[in-house]
DNA sequence: TTGAAAGCGGTACCAC
DNA sequence: GTGGTACCGCTTTCAA
């Protein structure tokens, strides 16, 4: 900027009015001068300069638990569209590994100094590291920034809330409307709360009927397609002994799920029902399409960001509704 | 970090170096000391102000053309992973909507002063936001900073090439093994260099045979799910009369064909096959699974992170292979 | 309207 | 080993 000042002919502090700052107290002449001199040299603003001199960046952070994901892709384009929007650079972090990892990342993206950090998926439940989480997340905010959490901890800061309970609620009573009686469930890790809330909503769902889940029909998995897979073989394995309907806490492991029974020589939809949760946008290219539970992921992106940048300082929970969608996967019994 | 090096008891200096740069020349007591006061009043490095002293940054910045895209998000994946390993930061920025736009984030981008600026699926082909472009990343390079670009552009950087043409071919020369003869194709608008590849290949594929594919058979979309329902719609209404086969140059599109198939009445893979490109995750989903072209995605993400990476001054280029992957959809005629 | 100069939060060279 | 100090690239008073 300097050797544009000069180019310019004028101050160091004329040439960052214009480039940057308020154009409108500096002579016509002199903001032509500058804006030639930056061309020629083919100048960029230092954006970390920018960032230490004003106090402050144009910068969001937000942290998933894998890109590969629809669920967490489909998050993170509701995010960066609304940051772009608000002329915002997104740095993009995957948490995928471990606690502890989210939490150094946490850790090294406060230094970055971003306007919000937004954690979407958080795997979270260790106490001492979610508290070591909490008190990072405190001392970032403390300082200025904005936190705010996609549906997960139970933790004092803007969240996005999208209604996992309620929603499976929904379903269990819907699934037991077309005649279902019999159902097995795939779960994940009980560290992992969306998982938790979609099973206890859904058992709930059942409870109102008198109708329960065996305990050899819960099965545990990785939250992810592979996970899905080996659940459905494992229920195989154990016997599905005239279970009518499976269902898996997300769409990714449904579908995982449905192949894994079509591979065992199952039809899906047929010998055996599937719903999952979260109606990504694979759920209607499987056949048969999938029952779900629309949760209308890009949105509470969307929202997120607008949390971030809304500076209420009162935290503050955004509730996103969901909504049942059945489909072929679930034919009346 | 003054108010550290102050409760410390040490001079600013001594406390940089132990917070970050060389601990070896300090005394352990004061190493002690300054980690102690760091904890207590809770300091985290202004990632800003390093980068302004130190002069680098430890960012890397991807742009992409969606994140909802698995084709992307499997890429986005194997940045990220290379780019932790290596101790950096990634930022993301989504060039979705327009040539001018990915111009504009490439400018941004170069403001964070990134260690690299990695180009996946650039939709640009018009020659005058096209030069733009390669003059703003050839300043950049000027400056130090490293480009690599993912299968697209020919222009002088290092570059991860997707062998789509080879593979196209590859896969024409499969399914005429098959018994196929008579073929459709669903393409995207000619500016996407991938697109116009594949396109080459499989036509070239098929001369071998001295097959070709009538005007009326192949039909330009969007590059997306959507745009491959559409085309297989627009098909159907143009009247397959005895299209055997149709091949759509990515999974995504052709899975929008199976599905718009499917609602048509059609049962893929038996009225009609289809084949796709890129094998992405959900091909084996869908039934019957999908015929493809295998990208190693991931990897692609790795290898631009490593040639980013790795401070060689002539562009190289890397090739990644494809390789065909017959399935379901494409059952022997 | 413009320029000089004092930072912003660190780093690193240099002398002690 | 340690501290003093001159920057890094830019913004923003403050006076002129």
């Amino acid at each position: 900027m300097r050797d544009v000042a000069r180019a310019a002919g004028v101050s160091q502090a004329t040439a960052s009015r214009v480039l940057n700052g308020s154009i409108r107290n500096v002579r016509q002449e002199n903001v032509d001068r500058v804006l030639a001199a930056a061309a020629e040299l083919d100048y960029t603003p230092h954006l970390s300069a920018q960032a230490i001199a004003r106090g402050s960046t144009n910068t969001a952070a937000l942290v998933v638990s894998g890109v590969d994901d629809p669920y967490f892709s489909s998050i993170a384009g509701g995010v960066t569209e609304a940051a772009e929007a608000a002329g915002l650079i997104v740095t993009m972090a995957v948490a995928d590994r471990s606690p502890e990892r989210e939490l150094q990342i946490v850790r090294t993206l406060r230094g970055m100094r971003p306007r919000a950090i937004i954690l979407a998926g958080s795997r979270i439940d260790d106490p001492g590291t979610r508290d070591a989480l909490a008190q990072e997340l405190d001392a970032y905010r403390e300082a200025g920034g904005s936190v705010v959490l996609i549906s997960q901890h139970d933790l004092p800061f803007h969240t996005v809330s999208i209604d996992n309970y309620g929603g499976a609620r929904q379903l269990a009573r819907a699934l037991v409307g077309l005649g279902y009686r019999r159902f097995a469930m795939v779960r994940a890790h009980v560290g992992l709360k969306t998982s938790r809330d979609r099973c206890d909503g859904f058992m709930d769902g059942l409870g109102e009927f008198n109708i329960d889940i065996e305990e050899r029909f819960v099965v545990k998995a990785e939250f992810n397609r592979r996970g899905g897979s080996a659940a459905a073989r494992e229920l195989v394995r154990r016997g599905l002994d005239g279970t009518e309907l499976v269902f898996a806490v997300n769409d990714v492991m449904a579908i995982g799920v449905m192949t894994a029974f079509r591979d065992a020589g199952l039809v899906p939809g047929q010998d055996v029902a599937v719903a999952g949760f979260d109606d990504i946008g694979p759920a209607v290219d499987v056949v048969p399409e999938l029952t779900s539970v629309t949760v209308p992921l890009r949105r509470v992106g969307l929202h997120a960001m607008e949390l971030a940048l809304s500076d209420d300082h009162a935290s503050r929970i955004v509730p996103v509704s969901t909504n049942v969608v059945l489909r072929g996967s679930t034919p009346r019994r």
